[in-house]
DNA sequence: ACGAGAACCTGTTTGC
DNA sequence: TGCAAACAGGTTCTCG
């Protein structure tokens, strides 16, 4: 497969979250996609004009592909239409509008506003019980609204933030500073979330790749979504509760987390 | 300085 | 049935 060339970019609407920059379509027309690749729930692509695209889905934001030709009026929500050089038109609809796209000079993207505040990723060694321990020392706010911090783990959103937790058997409504002692080293609790938190994306990482027999393992989540139904943990006579914390839901069994 | 809550949008589900 | 409120997987701003 040929590197795909832009050969025409259409915005139907000029503004997701934020307004597009100046001349994007101009900035995009003519030059190719030279690597895609994803820092938390950014899409990076680097472009052959040193250019970085970069996108975000927000909540409801998605890319469909269709052949150019078959490309008939665009849907409601459909913002903008890449139309690229393999004869493929790349889609993006978002309904609610909360995604994100930027175009940013070479050189620059680490220092995006959006990219520069990230905290290590999730699945990299820099994310690890030292580190989680003293960025969540002294905190006041809960484990689970840190847990959402991307300054602390970039890219961990609420599912499996709650289904960690559940995982590490500590509960959501925890003190952040409590998985640290007060000079910032982990206690086991720290070891045991990142533990946790690598173990969940993994498998649902596994589960999300085409190809595999991985893909339907029943039951879905272990506590999201789950309120009032049993705690699926062996022995566990729980029920799940649902709380909101930081404006967001919140599933966990008070059982078994603590 | 920190943390909680609101705001940004639209569509769907839930409750009275 | 109908209407309004609550809710939705994210991020960023404001306010106390």
């Amino acid at each position: 497969m040929r590197r795909a060339r832009f050969d025409e970019v259409i915005v139907r609407r000029a503004n997701l979250r934020t307004p597009f920059p100046p001349q994007f379509s101009a900035r995009l027309a003519g030059h190719t996609v030279n690597a895609v690749s994803r820092r938390a729930k950014y899409l990076l692509l680097e472009l052959s004009s040193g250019d970085t695209l970069v996108m975000h889905l927000g909540m409801s934001g998605d890319f469909r592909i269709e052949p150019a030709e078959s490309v008939g009026e665009p849907g409601k929500h459909d913002h903008v239409i890449f139309r690229m050089s393999s004869g493929k038109a790349v889609v993006f609809n978002d309904v609610r509008r909360f995604g994100f796209m930027d175009l940013v000079p070479p050189g620059e993207a680490e220092r995006h506003p959006a990219l520069s505040v990230l905290g290590p990723e999730p699945l990299s060694t820099d994310f690890n019980a030292e580190f989680l321990a003293r960025a969540l020392k002294g905190r006041k706010t809960s484990l689970k609204a840190a847990l959402l911090d991307q300054r602390v783990v970039a890219g961990l959103g609420n599912i499996y933030a709650s289904e960690a937790l559940h995982i590490a058997r500590l509960s959501p409504r925890r003190r952040a500073s409590s998985i640290a002692t007060a000079s910032g080293a982990p206690r086991e609790a720290a070891r045991h979330l990142v533990d946790a938190i690598k173990q969940v994306l993994t498998e649902a990482i596994e589960r999300a790749a085409p190809n595999t027999a991985n893909n339907y393992r029943g039951g879905r989540f272990r506590v999201y979504d789950r309120e009032g139904e049993r705690c699926r943990r062996r022995g566990c006579p729980g029920v799940i509760v649902r709380k909101t914390q930081a404006g967001r839901s919140t599933f966990y069994c008070p059982v078994c987390q603590k």
